[in-house]
DNA sequence: CGGGATCCTGCCTGATACTG
DNA sequence: CAGTATCAGGCAGGATCCCG
């Protein structure tokens, strides 16, 4: 993922590619995506995205919600039951986020077999 | 960064966050779009990318530049010259997913302030 | 059920020096 | 000019154990 630490504002030799950098980073890091189209969904619990998001672990999940719902991306709600039950609901925000992700997700179809190609040419070649 | 080697085809809950995980592993990484960028204005050389894109050292510009090329989204150019020269060229898979990643921008421009807030509430909370 | 705390590891990354 | 080679550090991420 991209480093989540850097200071943009130092390094990026465009104003635009800082900002786009700023929404990467975002939703960089291995899960934060697979747990964002869950809870497009609709309200989700902790238990339902450790099955859902496959291969995840329950500390990369922990953290990766609190990053989300610092960013205002996840509001997560607790009703205090018992046992707990918690639940994960996708802002406005990270809605509007999740309608801009689809098409690069066109885009990785339609040039899929282009980039498996061009890899396969490059590293015939090396 | 997201890690380059994932073999996203295990741990993705679902066919679309696949692709959009592929887009986003093939642009992440620290310094990817601030070369994409640059080479999306027209042919680049190697010493321009270097001051272009402030911060970044020779060795990630050289493995970032080699990513891109080997997913086709760089055409690397060299000119048997004494001393060499090498163009890199965005692709038109490149310009592509370039204007993708535009409304992006204006989204993290548009929630800047929220996110901000969002993050000064949870950090104060917390 | 929904976490937190800790230890451990590999990869990404940076710094520096060398080369056709 | 356009790289390659090598060494060293830090952070993401995994595994495991514990808790209210």
């Amino acid at each position: 993922m991209v480093q989540r630490n850097i200071d943009v504002s130092e390094q990026v030799s465009d104003s635009t590619a800082c900002t786009v950098l700023q929404v990467l980073e975002r939703v960089s890091g291995k899960w934060a995506i697979g747990i964002l189209l869950e809870a497009a969904r609709g309200p989700v619990r902790f238990t339902e995205l450790e099955r859902a998001v496959k291969g995840i672990s329950r500390r990369m999940l922990t953290l990766t919600l609190r990053n989300l719902e610092r960013d205002g991306l996840l509001v997560r709600t607790v009703y205090p039951t018992v046992p707990p039950k918690v639940e994960y609901t996708a802002t406005d925000m990270a809605r509007e986020l999740y309608e801009l992700l689809m098409p690069l997700t066109s885009w990785a179809e339609r040039h899929r077999a282009a980039i498996a190609d061009a890899r396969a040419v490059y590293d015939r070649t090396a």
